[in-house]
DNA sequence: TGTACATCAGTGAACGCGCGTTCACTGATGTAC
DNA sequence: TGTACATCAGTGAACGCGCGTTCACTGATGTAC
């Protein structure tokens, strides 16, 4: 059984881990500051986690499936214009640049340790199967529906790397349903 | 002056440090690691370099003034033909994994410290340039030729990451041809 | 071309700091009566 | 509801390893004659 205030401590644990990861990276995040941010001290780390790379697997999971719920939530509105899903899907995607940070940690972690790859591929394979299912109860026509979805996700990681370098967030969501409406609209 | 000497010692250090810093990533990457790989021991490499930043930036200066000349060179191929063009682009932008794991640590990094974002943009600028100047002389109309231009890196992008997580550097190069049609040819 | 000398480039042992990890401890929390 | 006790969660000092950095040194390279 999980005490309320060892649930607590991990919560705010990784909270302030989302902060300090997207902050510094990961390989520069040090637990103290990760500790201090959360107002622990060291111990408190070892008590809830054998090592940071499983507390930044623990966040990356908790925030992927927080992510894939909203964008599943997000499409799941049967609104019946297509100009309106991209909007929809290009709000829900740009959220957050901490995640966009951390996302793209993960991501260079995968590219080098395969063995690390399948928690991204999954997680992918999740928001490509809600974009697919939302694309195919479109009225358009949509010749190839997979590959459509492809491409979303494609324009999604473009845009996230201008988003990155630019902080713009408005910018790159006007950007992001520019890109699909160029691809989705024929 | 250089001597010949000093010259072979930066230039096998700046060898070693592409493959160890690709295989590691920024971070990870030690110092006797790379000069292991480059057959010295550590003095050499602070006889040659103030710090693994100074060294890591030399590379990725290098290499992005190779990449950039190698694209620039292969758009100004007169060639009429736009398929042509996107596949020309599609194999020289997608040449070599280890550089696109070294350009995503960077673009972390610039994400991540403003200061650094400049020689990224720089290079991206470049880039942008000489695929706009390409896209300019088409006989094709393309009505938006920068918002075209910044489509085709929009595009790089994200099938880079696609190829960061699979390395089937084959696949990605259809892909992005595919993705360049569907954006090009209206 | 050969020799002698000066300078330079890279060596590798030594030092020390940052930080991950451990552990005896204490105050907080939950349970039994 | 109050008290006594047991267990648990987080504390923080201490340890030690990995690795960046320094520096006295030596062998390599280049120059002068």
């Amino acid at each position: 059984m999980v005490t309320r205030r060892r649930a607590e401590t991990r919560g705010r644990l990784l909270d302030a881990a989302l902060r300090v990861f997207a902050a510094k990276g990961w390989g520069q995040a040090r637990i103290e500051e990760i500790c201090d941010a959360a107002g622990y001290t060291r111990g408190a780390f070892y008590s809830n986690f054998d090592s940071l790379d499983e507390l930044f697997f623990a966040l990356y999971d908790e925030r992927a499936d927080l992510i894939a719920a909203q964008v599943t939530d997000a499409l799941a509105d049967p609104g019946p214009d297509l100009h309106q899903v991209i909007a929809q899907v290009a709000d829900t995607l740009l959220l957050d640049r901490d995640w966009l940070l951390i996302k793209t940690d993960f991501l260079l972690r995968a590219a080098r340790h395969p063995e690390v790859a399948g928690r991204l591929a999954e997680h992918r394979a999740r928001l490509r199967t809600a974009i697919e299912q939302r694309l195919a109860t479109m009225t358009l026509d949509i010749p190839d529906v997979p590959g459509a979805a492809r491409a979303v996700i494609a324009a999604y990681d473009g845009v996230t790397v201008q988003l990155l370098l630019d902080a713009d967030t408005d910018a790159a969501r006007a950007w992001l349903t520019q890109l699909l409406t160029a691809l989705l609209v024929r």
